[in-house]
Formats: structure tokens, sequence, C-alpha cells
RNA sequence: GCCGGAGUGGCGGAAUUGGUAGACGCGCUGGACUCAAAAUCCAGUAUGGCUCAAACCAUGUGCCGGUUCGAGUCCGGCCUUCGGUACCA
């Protein structure tokens, strides 16, 4: 008979979610685990091969656990604001309220047709009030502790989402992270989050999460910490001075030029009348350029001089003062001490425009008479440099800075690239920002107790270029709370990465109201245990998430360093090279699969393709391999009906008593349990699989079994299909005759150590490295008895003739090599 | 350019600390069952040589070299590819 799964899943969902079975008893805080994927953006999409991927095998991992005994939550939910809905109701005039309510309600159902266990009554979404009023309160805490601002800033402006993205949100390409369009820069008055006031913070905690090292990387690198010195420069015939951040204070009296960037405050102020003409026009030269071809590594620099000159404090030389755009404003202190010996970029510019390039650090082996035929950056001998001459350029570091700060012309310093976190955005279907703009009062905060700030329904999508909230009179016209007087409400609303940075913690307790989050519950489950969502988040999400976890902290919200302990990345699913995206019309449907096969030998597929942290190009081409596998589990338990009643079993049996097929099969079945346990905890589903396998080909030999070893064998595994094929398990439990669920009344069979070696070895017999042979052996035979069989081998002493021995080895039940001449 | 991962049969992929390369699955070939087909079951399947066949021999984990009794695994130098990053002073 055919697996019949299409009776057998809906049942089994059925009776899981009549016994309430995957609610979590959040009381329960012994042996707490908290799995969680990354929540769903409910696209029109709806579900896609991706989303299994990350879902179904988690779920596998989450089930193995209750299993072992876990109290496991796992929640899911919806991400539910952001600018895809919005652009859909501008293109079709459907409201994203209601576009995003139909699909969730698709996806929902969609989801519980995986047969996943997630805990749906702490399901979530961030697009309703009583969610997103907590991203309002956030946002006036942070705001009253000074990590909420508001400043003008070039900030990164898609031209087609017509709104500002952080620089997380662009892509190495220049382009939005979102839509793939271009991004420009414009000059705006933003909302920022002061995410920099962590950045050490950030860095360290790293140290103590279980996440994948390239993950890690990426944020290290991301936060970018750079130490060195703020050094001043003063400004011949000027009051003002210039301050630069170097990594190579060592370098010092090499600095034959100084860099501002073009929109420096500085220029305007120190630019001379005769180069007036010639600043303008390159900074207009500079403006038109995206950031991307400016910030290109293969443009040929350019540049001009502004005609004033800078001071070297070590040496008072008169330096001349450039701009270029290679200094960015936003790094360090925006202007960059040229040293053309020993900085790639300053030689490149120096040669150029013939500036002078004078070395500083000798490299080991050169004399100082050489050509200096390209930047040296890396430490040597200092020379040129008055009383550090001879010093190796590390120490001398040390010293030039103990003696700026001496003289007062600088200090140690250390500098991050990490900007702060921009999250205003100009569009309507997001968390309105909780301000009011007030002409006597200015920024005025909304109170907590007039929260939330509503985000009304009706508004008019089709103002193109100007958000639908800034247009609408109703929402905007408001009396300033502090003297009442006629106001503006902030029309923008927020990046939806603030909703996703704390929304781990609202699944405890969704619908609470008196506060962001129930603290004498998330303090007993957060943080969570095993997160496990797409890599692509290594320098948004998964930064802005820590962040707002420390900073919770700090409020007293909270009495964990970092939100999530261990983190997993699934690999990406592509298909014919092209992640599956609706616009390129290459998404595989999973409802077309689980039609035909059943969500079960959906899932087993989907983890048995390869390493999960991998992923791949779909293709469906072996799924009948895991169909095959999953009919003839099917039919070894039909063929064992009610066997489990009749007959009742040890929990250990002693190999002397087996028959010689019911030792086979008895080692088998354990030797897989610890092979399975083994490859599940460590999210490698497909040699877990690979186990299953081996085990359901060896148990052909089952019905040679007695009924005791047939049942043991079968109890055993159907608990290890229930994490994998839930249904199935479920199904072949209750044929061999067990009453209560597998879920109802978790349990784990451990192997029996005992039956995990075979009496036997086979040894491979090498000769000068190469194998000549294998003998079988008892297990653990020393190596007077393994090389009294080698040399009886007839292989072996044909290969020996005439040779002489000159070393022997021998690995103990593995190896016998024996080194001839 | 820099940083990181990955290159293994026709394909997806396995291989504790260096210790019998190719587990498991797909596909393919042959056979059984069938009037026939599908499904299922059984056997075979890295390449080359020599064989009716088996046995046997050689080669083989991107390329070149090294360490070792022994290298997919370690070291040095490349190539390809996929991510990340992009003048960060």
């Amino acid at each position: 008979m055919r697996y019949p799964f299409a009776e057998i899943e809906p049942k089994w969902r059925k009776i899981w979610e009549d016994k309430k079975l995957y609610k979590t008893d959040l009381s329960k805080i012994d042996n707490k685990l908290y799995t969680l994927v990354m929540f769903i953006y409910p696209s029109g999409a709806k579900l896609h091969c991706g989303h299994w991927y990350n879902y179904a095998p988690t779920d596998t991992w989450a089930r193995y656990k209750k299993l072992k005994g876990f109290n496991v939550f796992e929640p899911m939910g919806y991400d539910a604001f952001g600018l895809p809905a919005e652009n859909y109701a501008i293109k079709t005039g459907i409201h994203p309220y209601d576009s995003t309510m139909k699909n969730i309600a698709d996806i929902r159902s969609q989801l519980k047709n995986m047969g996943c266990m997630y805990d749906w009554d702490a399901e979530l979404m961030t697009c309703v009030p009583e969610y997103y009023k907590w991203n309002q309160w956030l946002f006036i805490q942070l705001y009253k502790r000074g990590l909420a601002y508001r400043k003008n800033a070039p900030v990164n402006w898609c031209t087609s989402c017509n709104t500002v993205l952080a620089n997380e949100q662009v892509l190495s390409d220049g382009n939005c992270e979102r839509c793939g369009s271009q991004v420009i820069q414009k000059n705006l008055t933003q909302w920022f989050f002061k995410i920099t006031d962590y950045a050490e913070e950030l860095l360290q905690g790293l140290e103590t999460i279980n996440w994948p090292e390239k993950t890690k990387l990426m944020q290290r690198n991301w936060i970018g910490k750079s130490v060195g010195a703020e050094i001043n420069f003063k400004v011949e015939n000027s009051d003002e001075t210039i301050s630069v951040f170097t990594t190579r204070p060592d370098t010092l009296f090499g600095v034959t030029y100084v860099v501002l960037a073009p929109e420096h405050s500085l220029v305007d102020k120190l630019v001379t009348a005769e180069n007036k003409k010639a600043v303008a026009d390159y900074r207009d030269q500079t403006r038109k350029l995206t950031e991307i071809e400016r910030t290109s590594t293969i443009k040929e620099k350019t540049g001009v001089p502004i005609g004033a000159f800078a001071i070297n404090p070590m040496n008072g030389e008169r330096i001349p003062i450039w701009i270029a755009d290679y200094a960015l404003l936003t790094y360090g202190t925006g202007c960059v001490m040229a040293v053309p010996a020993h900085d790639e970029r300053d030689f490149e510019f120096a040669t150029k425009f013939a500036l002078p390039i004078r070395r500083v650090i000798l490299q080991d082996g050169i004399k100082e008479s050489d050509e200096l035929k390209e930047a040296f950056t890396e430490t040597g001998t200092m020379v040129n440099s008055n009383q550090f001459d001879g010093l190796r350029s590390d120490e001398g570091k040390q010293k030039i800075i103990a003696y700026l700060e001496e003289t007062d012309f600088g200090k140690r310093k250390i500098n991050f690239r990490l900007r702060d976190w921009l999250i205003s955005r100009q569009r309507y279907w997001g968390t309105p920002i909780p301000v009011i703009h007030c002409d006597h009062c200015g920024e005025v905060l909304v109170e907590e107790k007039d929260l939330p700030v509503e985000l009304p329904y009706d508004v008019d999508f089709k103002s193109q270029g100007v958000s639908p909230l800034a247009r609408n009179e109703n929402f905007i016209n408001v009396k300033c709370p502090k003297c009442g007087a006629d106001a503006k409400r902030e029309a923008d609303t927020m990046d939806t990465f603030v909703d996703s940075s704390w929304y781990y913690f609202r699944y405890l307790n969704p619908h609470f109201s008196e506060d962001i989050f129930d603290k004498s519950k998330t303090d007993n489950w957060v943080p969570v245990d095993m997160y496990v969502g797409g890599a692509e988040h290594a320098t948004m999400h998964l930064l802005y998430a820590r962040f707002i976890h420390k900073f919770l902290r700090d409020l007293g919200y909270n009495n964990s360093d970092e939100p999530f302990k261990n983190l997993v990345h699934q690999g990406t699913i592509t298909n014919q090279g092209a992640k599956m995206s609706k616009s390129k019309g290459n998404v595989v449907n999973p409802d077309d699969f689980t039609v035909e096969y059943g969500a079960d030998v959906f899932r087993l597929y989907l983890m048995f393709m390869g390493p999960y942290e991998l992923g791949g190009d779909w293709s469906e081409k072996g799924i009948a391999g895991t169909e095959r596998f999953v009919q003839r589990v099917y039919d070894l338990f039909t063929s064992h009906e009610n066997i489990a009643k009749e007959i009742s079993i040890k929990e250990k049996y002693d190999l002397q008593y087996l028959s010689d097929t019911e030792k086979i099969i008895y080692r088998k079945i354990n030797q897989t349990i610890a092979k399975y346990d083994g490859e599940l905890n460590h999210f490698r589903f497909n040699t877990a699989i690979a186990s299953l396998m081996e085990l359901i080909n060896e148990l052909k030999a089952l019905p040679n079994c007695g009924k005791e070893i047939q049942v043991y064998t079968l109890e055993r595994l159907a608990i290890l299909l229930a994490a994998m094929a839930p249904h199935l398990a479920e199904e072949c439990w209750q044929i061999i005759g067990k009453e209560k669920t597998i879920f109802e009344n978790p349990i784990w069979f451990d192997a029996d150590k005992d039956a995990l070696t075979e009496d036997v070895a086979n040894i491979a017999v090498q000769i000068s490295g190469k194998l000549r042979a294998t003998i079988q052996i008892p297990m653990n035979s020393d190596e007077a008895a393994v090389k009294a069989a080698v040399y009886t081998h007839e292989r072996v002493t044909k290969w020996i003739e005439g040779k002489t021995i000159v070393k022997e080895i021998f690995v103990k039940n593995k190896i016998f090599n024996v080194v001839v001449k």
C-alpha cells in the first residue's frame, strides 16, 4: 500500500493541535530551550522552498531536543511592516494592511501544513498597534538617554523606494539592499540610533557567543575598530586647527601634505581667494559622483590645493592643505595627514601631483639610498624622525603618542568604522516615530501615556516622492503636548529592523499590555538558545538586535548581555544559480511537492540534499530517494502491526544470548542511535538521514529476528524518525500498538554502549603505504596477534619477497603497514 | 585589491586526531516479477590496463611542489568559484 500521507498528515496535525502538545509551559524553566527562526516577511509570494529549508530542519532540531527532554519553545510570527506591501499598494490600490493580513492568513495555513511544532499561542505580527506601540516606547527610552537623535547628514537615498537607507542596507555595488535600484547621496535631517555608543561592547561581546566565525568576522569588520591617535595640525595664519585621525603616528615626520574631505566645514574658512574657484569647481564635481564612484579604488585620485598651509607639530614644517575625495567626511575627523612614503593612497596621490615623498620608516634589509618604488606600510626602523631615529616603528608609535600628549598636540584615540543607525524612513507602512515638532518647543516626545501613535488607515499612496503620512492632515496636525500650540507630527516611520531587534522578547508574551514585555517571564527564557536564519543579516538585523538587547539590559529590562547564544545560518537555496524571487520568476512552490509526496518526504528531502550551512541549487531529482525510504519504513511497520502490544521487552539485551542475525540488528540500531544523535545535535541532517537509510537497508533481516528484538528495534526507529518525519513517526508508533502519541510523551532511547563495537576488526594491511590486503581479526587484538596474521597472509608474503623490512607501523583496529626496501 | 568559505564519480554528497577515498541517495546497466508497462525487489556501477570472467596492476579528491611508513585531511606556491568588503587614514 502506498504510504497514505494525505490521510496521515492532517490526522496527526489535528491530534497534536487538539491535545495542545506544542503549547509551551513557560513556567517550567528547568531544561528550557528557546529555538527560533528568523520570522517571516509576509510577501505575496508566500512560502517558497527557501523558507522551508530554513524552518523544517530547524523544527527537526527542536523536536529532537524535545524528545531528549527539553522544554522547547518554538514560536513563529510575521515581520509585517515593510516596503513591498506599500509598493504593492501604489501599484494596485490594495491597502498594505489588507494585503498583509491576507498574506499572513495564507502563510499561516501553509506554515501549519509543514507540521512544525510552533506554539501558535505565541504568534505575533509587528504591524499591529499592540506590537509597534513598544517600538515607540523603545524610541522614547532611547531618546531620553540621548541615544535617539536627529541630525542633518549626507544619507543614502534609494531612488526607487523613495526613502533613505542605513549604511548596512546599501549593497557593495551601491544599490538598494531591498530593490536593487541606484542609491544616491542626499543631505537630509534624519533620525539616528546611537549604536556607536555600544561599538566596543558589540565587538567584545562577539567573544562570548557561539556564532559562525564568518559572521563574527563580518561584524568585527563592520564595527572596524582602529587604534591610533588624533593629532592636531595648526593652520598657518589662522586660529583654526586641523585634527586628523591616524593609525600610524610613527610616520608623523613623513607627512608632506594634509587632505580634507571636500565637504569639510573648514574648507570655506581656510580657502584662499585665488583658490576659491578651483575648490568650488572640485566640490561640484564631487557632488555629482555617487558614493560608489567616489569610493571606487580603481578611480584615479583627484584633488585640488586650497592655498592654505598646516604646520607639522613635530618639526614645525609648513605643508600644503588639499581637498580630495579620497578623504571621507564620515570617517574619523574627515581629515587625513598624508604620508606618501608609507600609505598606498597617499603615494599614488603624491606621485600624481608631484608632492614630496619622504621616507621615515626604513624597511629591513633596505638602504636609505635605495629608491622607494611603492609605499612601505609595514613596521621597520624609524629614520628622518629626529629624536625617534633608530626606534622600531611599533615602539616609536607609542613614544610619539606620549610626546603628543605631553605637548598637547594630540592624544591616543580609538576610532570605529561603525556609524549610527539611520532609522527614519519616508514611507507609510511602518511604525510612526513618536515625536511632535512644535515651533515653540522644538522636538517634543509623545508622552508614554499617549502611545501608541496609531498609523492611520486612510492615506493616499499615490503621492510620489512625499510620504503619505506627511500629506495626511488628520495625522500630521496635532497640539503640542508641552505648550498646546498647533504642531506637526513627525511624518517619518521607523526602519523595520527596529521591529525585529527585540521581537524574541515579545514572543514570550505577545499580548502583554503593561510593558514592552513581562520581565518575570523573559528573564527566564531569554537569551534565545538557538537562532537560525540567513547569513545576509550579519551586519544588519543581527547587529541591531545585539545593540537593542544591550540597551534594554542597561534599562534594567533583562539580565543577559547577548540575545542569541547559538546561531546557525542555513545555506541559500538557489534556482538556476539565482536566489529565488518573485521578480525573477524562479520561485519553487513547496506546495507542489507536499501535494505529491507529503510534508515529511519533502522535509526529509530538503535535509538530505547536503550540508545545512551550504544550501545549493534547487533540483528535485533526488526526491524519489526519500520517498522510497519513507515507503520502506511504512511497509516495515505495517508488517508488524500491534507487535508492541503483544510483546514486552527489556531495556537492554546481552549480545551473547542473541542469534547472529539479532546481534547484527541489535548492534546496527544502537550504532545508528549513537551516530544519529551526534549528527542531529550539530545540524548535520544529511548524514543523520544517511544513517537511517543504512539502518533500513540492514532491517531487511528483521523478520529473521525474535519478536523482542523486532519490537526493540521498531520502537527505537520510530523515535529516531520522530524528529525528521513527525507525522510518519507518529503513525508508525501507533501501528505497532502504542497508545500515547510520541510528542505527548516524548522519549529518547540512548544507545546501548556495549553494542556499539563489532567483534572483529577489518585491518588494512599495507606494504610501504599501499593497501595490499585486509584481514579480519578479533577486535582490539594486540600487535603480536595482528603481526602473526599479517605475515602468514599470502598477499603479504608475495609482496615482501626478496625485500628487506625496514619498519612496521601498527594502529590498533585500523592498520598494519610493512615498510620494505 | 583585501578578508573568509568551497573545489572529491555522470549528479547531490560521505570520510573522528593524517590511517582501507567514494558512505547514503539519485541516475544508469543487467536480471526477477508482469501479457506488457509502472511500481517493487535483486545484482553491478571512479577511471584506465589485462581478461570470457574473476583475480590482478596502475592511476585517482582543482593545479604544482613539500613533509610523512601513509595526505581529500598538514605545509608552501598557484588556479577556479561563491560570499563579504570597497580609498576606513
